[in-house]
DNA sequence: CAGGTCGGACTATCAACACC
DNA sequence: GTGTTGATAGTCCGACCTGT
């Protein structure tokens, strides 16, 4: 979703910007938070049950939270799953939504094929301890100047149906969840309004901020919600209660108590949900794929085997990067592959 | 079995075109 | 000037391979 707007708007100006402007952290940290307040539902009453003398259960408020700058927000305990009003991509037609993209993946996760974030070090750096070699590669510029032939006009739909895809609901923000189009759900509707104002990120993505450096944010892969949750089944997955321990001159935790402190007042271990279905100290990424997430594409493909030649496409690239600019080359931290030394190929610890 | 490798599907970007 | 098309550049999924 996030992207089907960018692709069918294309680069037009988001309505509501999200991601937000982010804010930088005071004192030295180098993460940003967004700079606008975060409320949580709250229902009226402890067990979200009727109101008072049965009369209709008053609707639940929000309430504010200190969003300071290190703090993470999970789903508050007991709540269920938020829903946005863009819901997670419908699992009909059994289509897997859209891959979201990074603009740029560092240099080591672009050599290794593998997911990267916005983040530097990125998660995948950070979790194989080569925080220093994470970097932007250097993006090519596209060529110019390339003549085209005459362009096929697409026929225009003429107003006929199935001219304009967003017709269902997808096309825009509404607000807080209160048009959710999903009375299948069992949960209640929207319980838990993230962040009211701006519309959700990516879909089943729910929003939460970069924790300061060296925190490990609940989701992995930039994705809070595992991908088989968000397509296949319709319940999400168990959300654990997760804080951080927040910067200096910050609140511990939130003053409603909405979460627990962090033990010994220092940092309480993050609990990946994922991780936590899995037994321990998975690596997430493989762990994720290798205890088959949903199957996706189905996509086969022959593989003759390893060889040497598997590496004709990234050579190439090498072969055009060095040729044209030989900048940079493997410098900053160095060329190093991430998960193979042994390969000091210019490919991406320095082009791309 | 865990983790690395990498082919190729998929996505984002943007210059060239087409149209008003 | 604005919208559309389509090629390019790049990301990363997931099958395959190798080492322990």
């Amino acid at each position: 979703m996030a992207n089907d707007q960018a692709k069918s708007a294309g680069p037009v100006a988001h309505e509501h910007p999200y991601p937000p402007t982010m804010t930088p952290y005071p004192q030295g940290f180098s993460a940003t938070y967004p700079g606008y307040p975060v409320y949580i539902a709250q229902h009226p009453d402890a067990n979200h049950a009727e109101g008072a003398n049965g009369t209709a259960p008053a609707p639940p408020f929000m309430i504010p939270i200190a969003a300071a700058p290190g703090m993470l927000y999970p789903y508050p305990p007991g709540q269920p799953f938020p829903q946005f009003s863009q819901p997670a991509p419908p699992a009909t037609n059994g289509q897997r939504p859209k891959r979201k993209q990074v603009k740029m993946a560092c240099t080591n996760c672009a050599n290794a094929c593998k997911r990267c974030d916005e983040a530097r070090p990125c998660e995948r750096c950070v979790k194989y301890g080569i925080q220093e070699s994470c970097i932007d590669g250097v993006r090519k510029e596209r060529q110019k100047g390339i003549k085209r032939g005459p362009y096929k006009r697409k026929n225009k739909p003429a107003g006929g149906e199935g001219s304009f895809e967003a017709t269902n609901g997808d096309s825009e923000w509404q607000g807080n969840g209160a048009s959710s189009s999903n009375p299948t759900s069992s949960q209640a509707p929207t319980t838990v309004h993230a962040i009211p104002h701006y519309p959700p990120p990516a879909e089943g993505y729910f929003p939460y901020f970069f924790p300061p450096p060296g925190f490990i944010a609940p989701g992995h892969e930039g994705a809070p919600v595992p991908e088989g949750a968000s397509s296949g089944t319709s319940q999400p997955p168990a959300m654990v209660q997760y804080y951080t321990m927040p910067p200096p001159g910050y609140f511990p935790y939130p003053p409603s108590g909405v979460f627990p402190p962090p033990q010994n007042g220092s940092q309480v271990p993050t609990i990946d949900p994922i991780d936590a279905s899995r037994n321990s100290n998975q690596p997430a990424e493989t762990a994720t794929r290798r205890t088959g997430d949903a199957p996706t594409t189905g996509k086969k493909r022959s593989r003759a085997g390893k060889n040497t030649e598997t590496k004709t496409k990234k050579a190439k690239a090498a072969v055009t990067v060095t040729s044209e600019s030989s900048i940079s080359g493997g410098t900053v931290g160095g060329n190093d592959r991430a998960t193979d030394p042994g390969n000091n190929s210019p490919v991406d610890g320095n082009d791309a």
